[in-house]
RNA sequence: ACCCCCGUAGCUCAGUGGAUAGAGCAACGGAUUUCUAAUCCGAAGGUCGCAGGUUCGAUCCCUGCCGGGGGUGCCA
């Protein structure tokens, strides 16, 4: 079988590389050539700029490279024509019935033209990674989400995907938090709420053990009992977990998240002596202040601590220790981190040591900006947090009042189960459009919009085609769109069309940035112009041919549009 | 002190070394006997933080400055 690594720009810039060739020779460097969608239809559909940097080499003006190129090129099937304009413009026009055939092929492919660039390859990916005892919050979504989306969009390009969990169940908070929990535990609150409540002790023998140093050096005692295996401990931190992941799961399961694994820290525990040993046969290992440390002002960066004083182990060496086993056991092409951008200076420390100790697998860190709330920078301690769960129900909430009063009619059941895809769809596509980069300023009107650029609109979209394909079974049950033809009649269509055909080509730029709001741009733009077009553009009151073609298009572009969403993990009801 | 991000319309944010910088919200004017008005159409809104530089061409790349956020050897 023939594997599929080409999208129209890949197969437009090596059409146009080789003109360039046939024009200047074999030997012209042609690799910077490229070709990009024009932002104007009246310049083209794709232009190529290359004749005005190169006209310098070739010792004339841009207008006459750009001529003799046009003169040069091979005919090719998807262009129709070439025109020079402006400075030295290339414009590329593409040929209408390659447009209606490449649109027809696109819309029947299960990928949809996605290139399956990762066929027979590996990547782990590590996101969300909650810590145990703490409850989600607002600030936890970022990465399960844009991790969950860049994890979907490396699956449909054909990698195997090992999403990791990697859960924080290891680390000093165990010993704060045992103490706590033998000394201010109510039981009823456990029952009710264990996270709640593990969080509330937490935080009471935090506040304690700042202001008291006796009670400080208890909780370390109970922390160095947990490590060495002593039983008792060991148990109620088995219990800790137990409880978290339950908690955890059941909004993963509202979030439609899963993982192949759910590894915690611990689960490398006895890697890290022979990793610091291993750091230490590479001689990258110093003793400074009693601490184990590996020096990497060569490489520009700080200190960085492998082994405490105290003989613990810190979360560089359990990274290292991870990445080993990774490499061990999965052999990936790439090992994806997705975390906050304070942790930006730990990745490229110990991505650092991993190179020294000769780990050639690619680790890449993508990260992204904060959440914050307008007025304040929120923390647990300041209370001022949004439960995850909190923000879920409002959405489903609030998607449920429009429906309720957008469609009465629709049953009860029915009507739940539209507010739920429809408000966690809000709630995803709020963090997913926006580049992951920046701060988020979380407000409830942004998180939960339900119109303009929202999760609901792309949706609305969605069901509006749905419609448009039952109705017209129902009221045309004669007609089989199987035989029937694409057309293009109005230039929309054809916007349309060449919309579509783009699609493949943003999944891979989307999933190389590890840039998700690159999908949402595009299926936004996409589905405002189909709203265009539904408004302006009768279908089923249109002539016969004329219609089935239009409900073809309306049907390739519900295709894309679920697939796309589908990449974002977001639910397209049929109805809404 | 140093390092990393951000600064674009009143607000929230897209955007790309290319031709006339775009959406949403808010505010203004229209559209519903019609395929779902959660929509569409129109008008309005900009020294792309400031100053230099590179380039045929810079909002985008480089340098400096200003403003905001984050980080910097024993938390993760």
């Amino acid at each position: 079988m023939q594997i599929k690594t080409e999208t129209l720009t890949t197969v437009l810039t090596a059409w146009m590389q080789s003109a360039f060739s046939a024009c200047y020779g074999e030997s012209t460097d042609v690799s910077g050539i490229g070709v990009v969608a024009t932002a104007n239809p009246a310049f083209g559909d794709y232009q190529c700029n290359a004749a005005m940097g190169l006209a310098k080499l070739f010792k004339t003006s841009p207008r006459t490279v750009a001529d003799a190129v046009v003169v040069a090129a091979p005919p090719h099937p998807a262009v129709a024509r070439l025109e020079v304009a402006g400075p030295g413009f290339i414009n590329i026009f593409l040929d209408n019935a390659w447009v209606i055939e490449q649109t027809a092929v696109l819309a029947a492919d299960a990928c949809h033209g996605v290139p399956q660039i990762g066929h027979g390859q590996t990547v782990v990916m590590d996101y969300s990674s909650p810590n145990i005892a703490k409850p989600m919050h607002i600030g936890h979504i970022r990465s399960t989400i844009i991790g969950n989306s860049i994890d979907r969009m490396h699956r449909l390009m054909g990698f195997r995907v090992i999403a990791d969990n990697h859960i924080g169940d290891w680390g000093t908070q165990f010993g704060i938090i045992i103490m706590g929990y033998r000394h201010f535990l109510d039981r009823a609150a456990l029952e009710q709420s264990p996270i709640e409540e593990l969080e509330r002790v937490y935080v009471k023998s935090y506040e304690k053990a700042k202001a008291d140093d006796s009670w400080m050096t208890q909780c370390r005692q109970e922390l160095v009992k947990l490590q060495t295996g002593d039983p008792e401990n060991t148990a109620l931190w088995k219990q800790f977990i137990a409880l978290s992941l339950g908690e955890f799961e059941r909004i993963y399961k509202r979030l439609d998240v899963c993982f192949d694994l759910v590894r915690g820290e611990s689960f490398y525990n006895d890697r890290l002596a022979s990793m610091v040993a291993l750091l230490q046969s590479h001689g990258l290992v110093r003793e400074s202040e009693g601490a184990q440390c590996v020096f990497l002002e060569d490489d520009g960066l700080p200190v960085c601590i492998v082994r405490k004083s105290d003989g613990g182990y810190n979360y560089a060496t359990s990274d290292l220790a991870t990445v080993q086993s990774r490499v061990e056991e999965f052999s990936p092409l790439k090992i994806v981190y997705i975390t906050d951008e304070r942790q930006q200076l730990h990745f490229k420390q110990f991505f650092c040591i991993s190179r020294k100790l000769g780990v050639t697998t690619r680790l890449d860190h993508v990260w992204f900006g904060l959440m914050r709330l307008p007025d304040a920078t929120f923390s647990t301690r300041q209370g001022n947090v949004i439960k995850l769960e909190h923000l879920l129900d409002e959405a489903e909430r609030r998607a449920l009042d429009l429906i309720t009063s957008s469609s009465p009619d629709m049953p009860e059941d029915r009507r739940r189960d539209v507010a739920r895809a429809v408000g966690i769809g809000a709630v995803k596509y709020a963090d997913l459009s926006q580049n992951p980069q920046t701060t988020v300023t979380f407000t409830w009107d942004k998180a939960l919009a339900l119109d303009g650029n929202s999760g609901p609109y792309l949706q609305y979209a969605y069901a509006r085609m749905a419609s448009v394909r039952d109705k017209y079974r129902e009221r045309f049950p004669e007609g089989d769109l199987e035989v029937s033809r694409l057309l293009i009649t109005e230039p929309i269509e054809r916007e349309l069309m060449l919309k579509l055909l783009r699609f493949p080509e943003v999944v891979v730029r989307a999933a190389e940035a590890y840039k998700p709001s690159m999908v949402a741009d595009y299926l936004y733009d996409l589905s405002q112009t189909y709203s265009s077009f539904y408004q302006n553009v009768p279908f089923l009151k249109a002539e016969s041919g004329i219609r089935e073609s239009r409900v073809l298009l309306c049907d390739a572009i519900a295709r894309i549009l679920r697939q796309g969403l589908g990449l974002l993990g977001i639910e397209t009801p049929e109805r809404i």
